[in-house]
RNA sequence: GGCACCGUGGCCGAGUGGCUAGGCAGAGCUCUGCAAAAGCUUGUACAGCGGUUCGAAUCCGCUCGGUGCCU
């Protein structure tokens, strides 16, 4: 018997992936997974886009609203999470749809990334710590004298990875590059990718009139009752992060709407950016109609 | 009509004879556990024409455009 079939939606924010993904869902009868960094959080809706409930037209969602910004959460969580529930579904059902704007993350349970050890938050906060302390030079001189290969191929300007390395040294005891580039365990099922495309310059005026629809939307008062987590990760968000000054009264709110759009262009153009150097097996129009035709064209007969 | 000041890349803005300011926007890129994050790269542009000079965005003249004042 031929492996169980997922398959993805990728594209940038605001293209219609959510609707794409229903329709294809609904047509194959099947559920739908989130790989999305920011919409599995609970408290972020409005600013994230969630899709609402009749959007959703009864298709079965998962990984979508169910962290707290509270949460450790990660592409590593998400990996094993999204890897468990599509074991479970694949018992009932031969395919499944992984849609969302997290390209790291639908990587990951596409490819899979290497494994790990668990790195203690105190030794991750140490290095942040040094950084705050020592500087940049002290990060990378030290991940030159714990990791000379890493050290050569890593963007040595980047803190974020820097640090990353360093812990994973620290905690372990060996070079972080050590658990790079192992032979990976195959999927127990087979993957159809699917790349969403629209001009730019569509979709920078969809982006803009979707900024303008969460402002009427409510998404002030959202933003406006997570103010006291601001400094939390997950409030590192588009759409939440800009509004914070006009919140604490530094900034007028037409300057931060502005910034909200320039900032989401700005993400869905790195999206475009990954897309372009990680390529899709189809590129399809973003209003294409789900129907046999299109299945065919995608390779996916056996569930018209 | 006269006089004065000004005219630098999409925008802002430094530079007064040789040594490609800088910022913003845009575009391109990187990506293995905080990824809607974090980081990197990127335009010899000086209104036009002519002159002075070894050399002009910088000096001179004219033209065009703008601004202010005067009649």
């Amino acid at each position: 018997m031929s492996k169980p079939k997922l398959i993805t939606v990728s594209g940038p924010t605001a293209i219609g992936k959510t609707a794409f993904a229903v329709s294809l869902a609904k047509r194959l009868g099947c559920s739908v997974l989130s790989s999305d960094a920011r919409q599995c959080f609970k408290e972020l809706k409005i600013g994230t886009a969630v899709p609402d409930t009749p959007e959703l037209e009864g298709v079965p969602h998962y990984l979508l609203q169910h962290k707290s910004i509270h949460d450790v959460y990660s592409v590593g969580d998400f990996e094993k999470e999204a890897l468990q529930l599509l074991a479970t579904l694949f018992q009932k059902q031969r395919v499944a749809v992984l849609v969302g704007g997290s390209n790291l993350y639908t990587d990951a349970v596409v490819h899979g990334l290497d494994h790990f050890p668990e790195v203690p938050k105190k030794v991750s906060n140490l290095w942040k710590e040094a950084l705050e302390s020592k500087g940049l030079r002290y990060l990378q001189e030290e991940l030159a004298r714990l990791d000379p290969a890493y050290f050569a191929q890593v963007d040595i300007q980047n803190h974020v990875r820097l640090i990353r390395a360093l812990s994973v040294c620290t905690a372990t005891g060996v070079p972080y590059s050590s658990f790079l580039g192992k032979q990976r365990e195959e999927r127990p099922f087979e993957v159809t990718s699917i790349e969403l495309t629209m001009t730019r310059e569509q979709l920078y005026q969809r982006i803009n009139a979707r900024v303008d629809r969460m402002i009427e939307a409510g998404l002030l008062e959202e933003v406006r009752s997570l103010l006291p987590h601001k400094e939390l990760n997950a409030l590192q968000t588009v759409g939440y992060k800009e509004l914070f000054p006009f919140l604490e009264g530094q900034a007028s709110l037409e300057d931060c709407i502005t910034e909200i759009k320039k900032n989401t262009r700005r993400f869905a153009k790195r999206q475009l950016t990954w897309l372009r150097n990680h390529p899709c097996m189809h590129q399809i129009s973003y209003d294409t109609k789900v129907d046999a035709a299109l299945l065919t064209q995608l390779g996916l007969e056996e569930f018209i």
